[in-house]
DNA sequence: GCGACAG
DNA sequence: ATCTTGTCGC
């Protein structure tokens, strides 16, 4: 279930790392999580490029044919400044708002970054999958930590991606011959099936079908957001 | 001390 | 994340 309190905004470095070794404790790295989700979400952010300006993004959809079924946003300010390894702290309250607005409760989250496969083992999904209690898995374009060696050329291939004596992640193909993603436990499943999940969203493209329709409307909410609420000329 | 560092 | 030109390929 969701924990109280989970999602607010630290006001320092030290204090938001405490909270994710506090919350860290609470992560479910077993799951397995649905086998066959009838729906996922996915969630994205996008930022102005003056940096005081958010637009974040959730779509949930139908797995069977990867149509958006439901879809919510939020416009806000980063809550945390940019610090890697506290990244969630940045748009945790913009996202949870966007699922706040979902008519629909998604059954998995995949997310834009790394869950397990962070410094302190607390990256963004866990931190959205233990405040929401949903199972959820971490996606990432680059690593952040880890040790890993190429996977195959083809779809489908992967290897571990190792981080001081474990395994927190898989480096996976999901196009033959692009560049591979980063996959890890968010909450709730198993590193087996976030991989397969992941897999069967990306049937044409190197990223999830979730983070692209994410991406796109939280990218087009922010361009609406900025005409809606120009600054001030003087 | 130096380099690395999700989005 | 965002900026940013051309270029290769289906």
């Amino acid at each position: 279930m969701s924990v109280p309190g989970a999602a607010a905004t630290p006001a320092s470095v030290a204090e938001a790392v405490a909270v994710q070794e506090e919350l860290r404790s609470r992560v479910d790295l077993v799951g397995p999580g649905p086998a066959e989700p009838a729906t996922v979400a996915g969630l994205d952010v996008a930022y102005a490029e003056s940096g005081d300006l958010l637009a974040a993004a959730v779509t949930v959809l139908d797995t069977r044919t990867l149509a958006v079924l439901d879809q919510a946003v939020s416009v806000g300010r980063p809550a945390f400044g940019y610090v890697p390894g506290l990244f969630a702290f940045r748009e945790l309250p913009a996202l949870l708002a966007a699922l706040d607005r979902l008519n629909t409760r998604p059954e998995l989250l995949v997310c834009d970054g790394h869950g397990f496969a962070h410094p302190r083992r607390f990256g963004l999904a866990c931190h959205l999958g233990v405040v929401t209690g949903l199972p959820a898995i971490g996606v990432g374009k680059t690593p952040l930590v880890g040790d890993w060696v190429p996977p195959a050329v083809e779809r489908g291939a992967w290897s571990a991606l190792r981080d001081g004596g474990e395994v927190v992640g898989r480096v996976l193909r999901t196009r033959a011959g692009v560049k591979p993603v980063f996959v890890s436990v968010g909450h709730r499943m198993s590193l087996e099936n976030a991989a397969a999940q992941v897999l069967a969203l990306t049937p044409r493209y190197r990223l999830p079908e979730t983070t692209r329709t994410a991406d796109r409307l939280c990218r087009d909410t922010l361009i609406a957001a900025q005409a809606t609420a120009p600054p001030a000329t003087g």
